[in-house]
RNA sequence: GCGCCUGUGGCUCAACCGGAUAGAGCAACGGCCUUCUAAGCCGUAGGUUGCAGGUUCGAUUCCUGCCGGGCGCGCCA
């Protein structure tokens, strides 16, 4: 329907402004008043045409509703405020969506196939521990994003950067080794920087089962530390999926990092930007903003990155050669350009914000693609205890597991609450309070609202009833101001979730959901339904119908359950 | 110092690509369960959208400057 109004709308444009000589292209919208005194739908556009025509957008307005071809059913449109074009439909056409959502059922919403490969990275959380709940933020958001863009027929592929290489691995094997020779009876002290969290001393008693201490230390240091390097790596791995698990999350393709450095790709990657003379041999600045004691300026291998929009130029090697992370971190994009992706979006933290224009720039300059990555920044998670500010390292062993999180409180409720906010906005996150009051997470009330349709629906049959075909059904027994409201609401559903995917906005889907509860339970308080004579029974079980099955469509898509009784 | 994000009732957040009278929840106060789930509903109170300019017919939204909060700024990852 809308897309009809808009077409008839800009073809009234088009040929007014061929009329007056114009030339310029604006695109006509239209968008849903926020008071129904205006209309079902409003157009802003004679006030944007009035200045370029020189008139009054109130003539401009008169001139298109002078010509503009109204599909038929149009009932009336009206000139409004300084210019609005407000359009009102004829009595009744609003039900089509009741048909249409009753007819495409789970369906609904979704979008056929774009034919547009994208390559979604999120977590990417080091294997050196378990997820905290900061990594659960990115995780959802992440998540919830595959599942509406694969809704809206994107070719979602969802993939987590394992950082199994780097110095980060050899922590993990120095902190497991201590943890062994501690279990085997030596006095020794946790370094500096070793991970103190319980989890890697359950991994050295695995360790220890699989072969006695004195088979680990006969091996060469080298020889331990690979091994221990491995079997760690994998047993953190299987962690942080489990986490995931119980959060609903699964990955696609976990991409390692080590295997990108074996694979000879980083050196080659290397090779090949010296020969297209984008690296050099240079020296840096000292970093700015903090005060740095062992500052030499020394010779490295440089990306020229600022010819793409960076500060500074970029480090690819080390003093002893090795690669560094940024140079690895090119070669994984470029590897997922070269396999074929047309889009690639990272969810990212926002301590990895300044790091998003260098890779961009490598990107650009290897691939031409501006933009690529796109990255999403998720905003830190404040954790706070009984409001106390909780500082969360891995390396302090102060932070709070993911998995704790979601054991006290349940997947739905941790999900939801995480994709109510907009990933821009910092989000407190206080662990009692998600503990106690996990009853006013607003998950409870979309779900609350399903549950009670279920229940009124279950019982029409249990007490023999049968629900009618839609074309029996006296639909304009659903006419009062809150049955429209309703069905406006899920009339715009399609939309906020096609704006949800491409601006890349989970908490839209959300917010929606919050806004069709609390029409539902408003409803459903002032009507009765089950007691009322068939007919009008009938109707209003036809909106609960439309209603619960919007409500399920979309919590399905943001991986919340819909139970039917709760 | 520079870059990115952010500032909306006491608190947490909305407001569709700039639209008409800025909306919800929590907290406060007052009501509603012999009837489909009170995890709910209805009402009252609470706002100069951080401040100052600018662009526009029109600004919470865009631009500039200031103020406040967060994150980041070597060869860590």
């Amino acid at each position: 329907m809308k897309q009809q109004l808009l077409t008839a709308l800009q073809q009234a444009v088009d040929d007014l402004l061929l009329a007056q000589q114009v030339e310029q292209n604006i695109h006509v919208q239209l968008s849903y008043p926020r008071h129904a005194q205006h209309g079902d739908y409003t157009a802003n556009i004679a006030m944007q045409l009035a200045p370029k025509l020189k008139q009054k957008p109130r003539d401009t307005a008169q001139l298109l509703l002078d010509t503009v071809q109204w599909p038929a059913q149009v009932e009336k449109t009206e000139i409004a405020g300084p210019g609005f074009i407000n359009i009102y439909l004829v009595q009744g056409s609003e039900f089509e969506v009741l048909r249409q959502i009753i007819h495409a059922g789970e369906s609904y919403g979704l979008q056929s196939k774009k034919n547009e490969k994208v390559c979604l990275e999120f977590v990417s959380a080091n294997p050196t521990g378990p997820m905290h709940v900061g990594h659960g933020r990115g995780a959802i958001v992440g998540d919830a994003l595959s599942r509406i863009m694969h809704s809206q027929g994107y070719d979602v592929v969802r993939e987590y950067y394992m950082n199994d290489a780097g110095a980060q691995i050899g922590v993990l094997t120095r902190s497991v080794w201590t943890r062994m020779c501690q279990l085997d009876g030596q006095d020794l002290r946790l370094e500096e920087g070793c991970y103190p969290g319980e989890y890697i001393i359950d991994l050295a008693k695995i360790l220890l089962e699989q072969q006695p201490f004195s088979a680990w230390s006969a091996l060469s240091q080298d020889e331990r530390d690979t091994q221990l390097a491995d079997i760690a790596i994998a047993h953190m791995m299987t962690l942080i999926r489990e986490d995931l698990k119980v959060l609903n999350i699964e990955f696609d393709v976990f991409f390692s990092e080590q295997a990108l450095h074996a694979s000879g790709k980083v050196q080659e990657l290397i090779a090949q930007l010296r020969q297209q003379d984008l690296v050099y041999d240079g020296t840096l600045p000292p970093p700015k903003g903090k005060e740095v004691k062992d500052y030499k300026p020394t010779v490295q291998c440089l990306f020229r990155t600022t010819q793409y929009g960076d500060d500074v130029d970029r480090a690819l090697q080390k003093q002893d050669g090795s690669a560094t992370y940024f140079a690895a971190d090119i070669a994984y994009h470029k590897d997922k350009d070269d396999r074929g992706f047309d889009r690639q979006i990272n969810v990212w933290g926002a301590d990895h914000g300044g790091y998003v224009r260098r890779v961009q720039a490598a990107m650009q300059a290897l691939t031409t693609k501006v933009d690529t990555p796109e990255v999403i920044l998720i905003q830190m998670v404040n954790l706070t205890q009984d409001g106390k500010p909780v500082r969360m390292s891995k390396r302090a062993g102060t932070f709070v597991t993911l998995r704790e999180v979601v054991d006290a409180v349940g997947s739905d409720a941790v999900r939801f609450n995480f994709l109510t906010r907009r990933c821009e906005s910092q989000l407190d996150f206080d662990l009692q309070l998600a503990k106690n009051q996990s009853m006013e997470n607003p998950v409870y009330y979309v779900q609350y609202a399903y549950a009670r349709i279920s229940t009124l629906l279950n019982r029409w049959e249990t007490e023999g009833h049968e629900l009618h075909e839609i074309k029996q059904i006296e639909l304009h027994l659903l006419s009062d101001d809150q049955c429209q409201d309703i069905i406006k609401k899920l009339l715009q559903y399609p939309e906020i979730l096609a704006n949800s995917a491409t601006k890349q906005e989970p908490y839209r889907v959300a917010t929606f959901l919050m806004n069709l509860a609390s029409d539902l339970h408003s409803y459903y308080h002032k009507h009765r339904i089950l007691g009322e004579a068939p007919n009008v029974a009938q109707a209003r079980l036809l909106l609960m119908r439309a209603v619960a099955q919007v409500i399920s469509n979309a919590l399905t898509i943001l991986g919340v359950s819909a139970p039917k009784s709760m």
